[in-house]
DNA sequence: TGTTAGCACTCATCCCCTTCGAGTGCTAAC
DNA sequence: GTTAGCACTCGAAGGGGATGAGTGCTAACA
C-alpha cells in the first residue's frame, strides 16, 4: 500500500473522514458507521461506509475505543482536517458583533485590552484563551525614565514609539542622587530614541559611555537590567476552567494537571513566544512537547502593530476542538486587536 | 434543656467533638462510634460515645448523611471547634524552614514579594492561597511622575515613602508639554510628600491649585484619576487547583462553579478588603456570603509595614479544612511578610 | 467490481438483585 | 451513668442478565 502523503486519501474518504470528525467534535462519542450514512449526504450504506472506515483505520486516521464502539479521530485525523479537510468557518454575524462590542476601543491602555481581549477569546471559544503582552524587543524606544524610588533602588520606566508602556524595578547605585538619575534619564533617552533596546545597548552604549564618565558601569548595568526585565513576557490567561466543560476532562486528576499546567503558564508562555512569527500555528495533541498538554490543542494567532508582528494569542482546549470556530474567531481577533493597537499606539 | 450558648458544652462532649472534627478532617468520611472510642483515649465504650453523639446531634453540631452512617461536623460544630476547641497548632520546624528558605528576602520589588508569598502558601497549605499587594490608602507619598507616553496620555509613577510603586496611565491634556508634565510632576511631589494621596486631594490641592494657574483643572483632573486608579487593589491568586485534590469537589460541576469565581476574584478581593483592620479572620460555610462558596471556608490575617496593617492574605479550602494547621502557618507567614516589607520598605 | 443486505458476534452500559458491613438506636443489665 | 447485646438501616460493592449500538464477514446484487 503506498503512502504517498497523508493528504491523498480519495475524496470519499475524505468527505467520511470530516464526518466523523465534525460529529466527534460535536459530541464526544464514537461515531458509527450508520451515523455517517444518515449525516454525510453522500447516499452511501452503512456498510460501504464501514469498508472505508476499515481502511481508515488500517491507515491511522481512526481508532476504535473498543469493538464494538464506533470510530474516533486520530491526532492524524485532525492534523489532515485542519490542513486539508474542514470548511474554513465564517464569523456569523452574531459573533462579529460581539466581538465589535466588547472589544472596547475607548480603552486606553495597553495592559487593559490585552485582558479585554483574552476574556472576549475565553468566552466566545468556551475554551481557555492567552494573550501575550506585546513584545518590546521588537519596538522602537521612545524614552527612558528612571524615577528614584529608595536609596539603591530606582523604577525604569521605558516608552516605545508607539506608546506601550512597561516598568522594571532595577537596583542602583546608593551614591547616585535623584538629580543623577534625571540626568541620566535625559541622557539615555535621547541616545536611544528610535532604536530597538537590543540594538541599544550595543551600538548606543559606547557612546554613553563616554559622556557619563566614572557612572559608565552604573549606567551600563542599569540598562542590562532593563533588558532583561523587559524580555520578559507577560501572558494573560482567562477561562482555565472552561476545560471542566468537556467530558474528557471529567476525571479530576487529568483536570488537575491540565490546570496546574496552566496556572504555573510556563508552557503556555514558551508556545506563544514560539510562535510569534508564523501566523497561525495549530499544535495537536502530542504535538505539545508536554505530557501534561498530550490531550490538548493549541492554536495561535500572531497579531501586529504598525505591520510587523508584536505578539501572539491563541486558545488552548481539548483536542476535540472546534478547529474551524476558532481558527476564524482568532483571525478575525487578531485583525481586531492589530487595529485597536494601531489606533492606540498610532 | 438549657442552651447558655453553644461554648457551654460539657467537657466530655467538647473532647467528643474535637475527636469527630479532627478525624473528619482528616478522611473526609463521616465518623462513626468505634472510631471515636478508640481514638480518643478517654475510655469510653462505643455505646456511651454514641449517646453523646446523638446529644451532639440534638444541639445541631453533627449530621447525619443517613442513618447508618456515622456523623459529619455542621458548620455550628466547626465554628465551635475554631472558637474554642481546636489545639492551635505550632509549625514544625520543618515548616518554618520551609518558609525561611522559600521567602526570599533579598527580592527587592514588592510585587514579587506578594507572589512569592502567595505561592509558598498555598504550596504549604494545598489550599488555594491569596495575597492582596499592600494598599495604597494607608501610606504616605514620597513622589508622583508623569511620564508622556504618547499625545493625551502619561504614565504616572507613584512612589510611597516605604518604597512600594504603584503605576497608572492616565489621560492628559493634549496641549500638554513634556517639559510641562515634568514640572507638574515636581510641583505635586513637592506638595504631597509625606501626605496621603486620600488627604492630599482634598488639603493639598487648592494650594497646588493657585500655582499651577490655567492648568489646575488638567492637574485636577489627574490626580482625580491617579486615586481612582491606585485605590484599585490587585489580587494574587495562586493554587486554585487545589482543591481538585478533595474529594468534595470530584464533582466536576462544583469544582466548576469554585473555579471560576476563584478566577473572577472579586469576592476574594471583597474579603481580603474586608478583613484588612481583623487581625485574623475565619469565615466558614454560609459565613461567606456566597453561594459559589457555601461549601468553602476562607481564613484571612493581615499584614503590617511600619507597624501599620497595610494588607491582608488569606486561604481557601473546602469546611473541612485543617483550621489548626492553616492559621498557624498564616500567623507565621503574617510576621515573616511583615518582616521582610517593613526591611525592604524601610 | 463496487455496493449492499443479512447475520453472527462483541462489548460497554444499564438495571436489578444480593450480599456485606459499618453504624445506629434501643433495651436491659451492671 | 456506663456498657454489652442485638435488631435494624442503608449505602457500597459485586454479580448476573438484558439491551443495543456497532462491527466484520459473507454472499448476493447491479
Amino acid at each position: 500500500m503506498s503512502d504517498k502523503g497523508s493528504s491523498l486519501l480519495d475524496i470519499r474518504k475524505m468527505r467520511i473522514l470530516q464526518a466523523i470528525v465534525d460529529d466527534y467534535i460535536m459530541t464526544a462519542a464514537p461515531v458509527g458507521s450508520r451515523t455517517v450514512s444518515k449525516r454525510s449526504d453522500m447516499g452511501l450504506s452503512p456498510a460501504t461506509i464501514r469498508n472505508e472506515m476499515s481502511d481508515l483505520t488500517e491507515l491511522g486516521f481512526l481508532e476504535q475505543p473498543h469493538t464494538s464502539a464506533g470510530r474516533i479521530p486520530s491526532e492524524k485525523a485532525y492534523r489532515l482536517y485542519v490542513n486539508h479537510i474542514m470548511d474554513s468557518a465564517k464569523l456569523t454575524d452574531d459573533e462579529a458583533d460581539y466581538i465589535k462590542r466588547h472589544l472596547d476601543t475607548r480603552v486606553h491602555e495597553v495592559g487593559e485590552v490585552i485582558r479585554q481581549t483574552a476574556k472576549v477569546l475565553s468566552d466566545m471559544t468556551n475554551y481557555t484563551s492567552m494573550v501575550m503582552s506585546p513584545q518590546f524587543s521588537a519596538m522602537r524606544l521612545k524614552r527612558i525614565s528612571l524615577i528614584p524610588v529608595s536609596e539603591g533602588s530606582a523604577m525604569a520606566v521605558v516608552v516605545t514609539n508607539n506608546g506601550v508602556t512597561k516598568n522594571a524595578m532595577i537596583r542602583v547605585p546608593e551614591t547616585l542622587q535623584p538629580e543623577d538619575l534625571e540626568k541620566i534619564s535625559k541622557l539615555i533617552t535621547a541616545k536611544l530614541d528610535g532604536h530597538k533596546l537590543g540594538e541599544a545597548i550595543n551600538s548606543v552604549l559606547p557612546m554613553i559611555k563616554s559622556e557619563v564618565g566614572e557612572q559608565a558601569d552604573a549606567v551600563c548595568d542599569m540598562l542590562t537590567s532593563i533588558e532583561e526585565s523587559l524580555s520578559e513576557t507577560d501572558v494573560e490567561v482567562v477561562g482555565a476552567s472552561n476545560i471542566l466543560d468537556y467530558p474528557e476532562y471529567s476525571d479530576a486528576s487529568k483536570a488537575r494537571s491540565f490546570l496546574t499546567e496552566v496556572e504555573s503558564g510556563s508552557y503556555l508562555q514558551k508556545v506563544l513566544s514560539d510562535a510569534s512569527d508564523v501566523e497561525m500555528s495549530v499544535r495537536i495533541g502530542t504535538e505539545n512537547d508536554n505530557p501534561d498538554m498530550k490531550d490538548c490543542s493549541v492554536i495561535t494567532v500572531t497579531y501586529k502593530a504598525g505591520g510587523e508582528n508584536i505578539g501572539s494569542m491563541g486558545v488552548v482546549g481539548p483536542t476535540r476542538m472546534d478547529y474551524g470556530k476558532v481558527m476564524a474567531i482568532l483571525r478575525y481577533m487578531s485583525s481586531s486587536l492589530s487595529d485597536i493597537l494601531s489606533k492606540l499606539i498610532k
